[in-house]
RNA sequence: GCCGCGAUAGCUCAGUCGGUAGAGCAGGGGACUGAAAAUCCCCGUGUCGGUGGUUCGAUUCCGCCUCGCGGCA
């Protein structure tokens, strides 16, 4: 018998902290965040961070990892959630996987099977001056099969990846991406999800709060930390705060970017998850 | 009060030398196996402010009206 995980998956502001720490209590549980953002150290008020005291003694693991300079890949959350899960359920406990970022779940819940292709940054560097037709071009004459499945959907970063990978491994795309026998029973769940208006209600208020909190505050604290690294400046909450700090913005314009940034981000959560029927996302 | 300028999609605006119009953003749907809070694909009928006139035909030209923004008094 495969050992039970349970997954908490949803967009951002639907609740998932509270939800996961709830099973956390029945199940004895121990919480595994799928969160590209927490992952970094000092992202706390724009990310939802949830503090020590929100996280009711329950042990999170995979948040406050790397600092933000470290590029943190999906494959490293792979490689290191499962090092968690296992160690978890080698403790009695149950884990409980819960994040809103939909490429951690594909990778490490879906079975497949992750070739060992780090970044190769010079690459990509060399193929992004490329044009899309080129890529394909490329692609076409490496990899027949995998240039089929190319359709108008594919972002010429994915394509860039897939020529990384043959590069790398040498081998067809369809040898490479393979699925593997699930090594977890997972049950998924989301938290209730009234409409669409509710949720954007919500993403709105955790924004206004987030001000409250000293958003500008923690946002200037990193400016200085770290400079513009990508993985600070790319952020939600980040990026619309620096555009105040710098006076491209007024402070209002930059509070309404920021509440409409998380809710097309929201919307983006939800066409992913929507997938997964066991989720059963209706709105 | 007079003289300009403007009024077009939810918002900001482009355009039609007269043949009923299109971008960005917003909104909706989708893709996504190491950048993923990233990246990318698809979806555009709206009394073209109101009202008269000229015209085969007016959102486009002309008059008047309403509202807004400047300037002069």
């Amino acid at each position: 018998m495969k050992p039970k995980v349970i997954a908490i998956a949803g967009p951002t502001a639907s609740g998932k902290t509270a939800m996961a720490i709830k099973i956390a209590h029945e199940l004895d549980g121990e919480i595994v965040s799928a969160d590209s953002r927490l992952v970094y150290k000092g992202f706390n008020i724009a990310c939802a961070k949830p503090s020590l005291d929100e996280r009711e003694g329950i042990p999170h693991h995979l948040i406050d990892i790397v600092e933000p300079e470290v590029d943190y890949t999906a494959g490293d959350y792979a490689r290191d959630a499962k090092k968690a899960v296992d160690e978890i359920i080698s403790r009695g406990k149950t884990p409980v996987v819960a994040g809103g970022t939909g490429l951690y779940f594909r990778v490490f819940l879906e079975h497949y099977n992750l070739p060992q292709v780090d970044t190769d940054y010079e690459y990509r560097k060399c193929l992004e001056n490329l044009s899309r037709d080129e890529l394909l071009n490329k692609l076409k004459s490496v990899d027949k099969i995998a240039f089929d499945k190319i359709s108008d959907d594919t972002s010429k970063r994915r394509i860039i990846r897939i020529l990384e990978l043959i590069k790398s491994l040498k081998k067809p795309l369809s040898e490479v991406n393979t699925v593997k026998e699930p090594e977890y029973d997972v049950i998924w769940k989301c938290p209730e999800l009234k409409s669409r208006e509710w949720l954007y209600e919500r993403i709105n208020k955790r924004v206004d709060i987030m001000v409250e909190q000293g958003i500008v505050e923690e946002t200037k604290y990193l400016l200085q930390k770290h400079g513009r690294v990508k993985n600070f400046t790319e952020t939600i909450g980040y990026k619309e705060i620096l555009a105040y700090i710098d006076g491209n913005w007024s402070f209002e314009e930059a509070v309404d970017k920021l509440k409409q940034h998380t809710r097309n981000y929201a919307k983006r959560q939800l066409t992913w998850f929507r997938r997964n029927s066991e989720l059963n996302i209706r709105i």
